[in-house]
DNA sequence: CTGAATCCGCGCGGATACTG
DNA sequence: CAGTATCCGCGCGGATTCAG
């Protein structure tokens, strides 16, 4: 069905998934989120950098495309988690893929971009 | 060495690859030339919606991170062909993989996310 | 044919302040 | 604790025009 390269009709199809999960900190969340359910401040604090606006957005998007549940518990103080859906469990491989080609390549991309940026001074 | 899961530093590493591939037409460019070499026209035909501007930023960033190669033919009327670098190539796996996930997971996402605008009409 | 230059509008993300 | 409301600056992408 597939000869192992991305047929060109494709490459929209996976501009689809970075739509998902191409939001500044999605991926950053997700990641939280695979070790488990998380606490709305236990995000905040975990992912170093982004404003309590951001994430909120974030998870917003992220449950708008069921890659997130979340779950009010109605005590005082509120208590609210977040956790992946089975959905989002299931990216998880193909997430790891792009990680370990990232470790792989990281080193020789900078590189690369240093010469051109050299090249083109 | 990995258990299944996305530690929670990567998710940051997996940023890096989203700021390569993460241009509206970089995957789709990706995606055609993975058939082979194209010319500049060739992928604009091919791409439907982009300009030439776009086209060109896309594929001048995509040369600066080492993903894909520029070549000119110094002739009349000039020719210039692109094609995948080593690195990219071996970028085709996880992509598939993404790929597949999409197809599986496309309408579920679509449903899910028409039921969410719904409930907050 | 393959770009570069200019202009412009929109959306995203950050900062800050307020609320149930 | 877990958000929302408002403002704002910047970058990206699109349209158009000019050039080697």
């Amino acid at each position: 069905m597939d000869d192992g390269k991305v047929p060109s009709a494709e490459g929209f199809a996976l501009r689809e998934v970075l739509d998902l999960v191409g939001d500044k900190w999605a991926l950053a969340v997700l990641a939280q989120l695979s070790g488990g359910p998380r606490r709305f401040s236990e995000l905040e604090r975990a992912l170093t950098g982004v404003s309590r606006r951001i994430l909120s957005l974030t998870l917003r998007r992220l449950e708008r495309n069921s890659l997130v549940m979340r779950t009010v518990y109605p005590e005082v103080p509120p208590r609210v988690e977040y956790e992946m859906t089975p959905h989002a469990r299931e990216l998880d491989a193909p997430l790891c893929a792009l990680l370990a080609w990232a470790s792989k390549h990281r080193a020789k991309v900078a590189e690369g971009r240093r010469a051109y940026d050299l090249a083109n001074a």
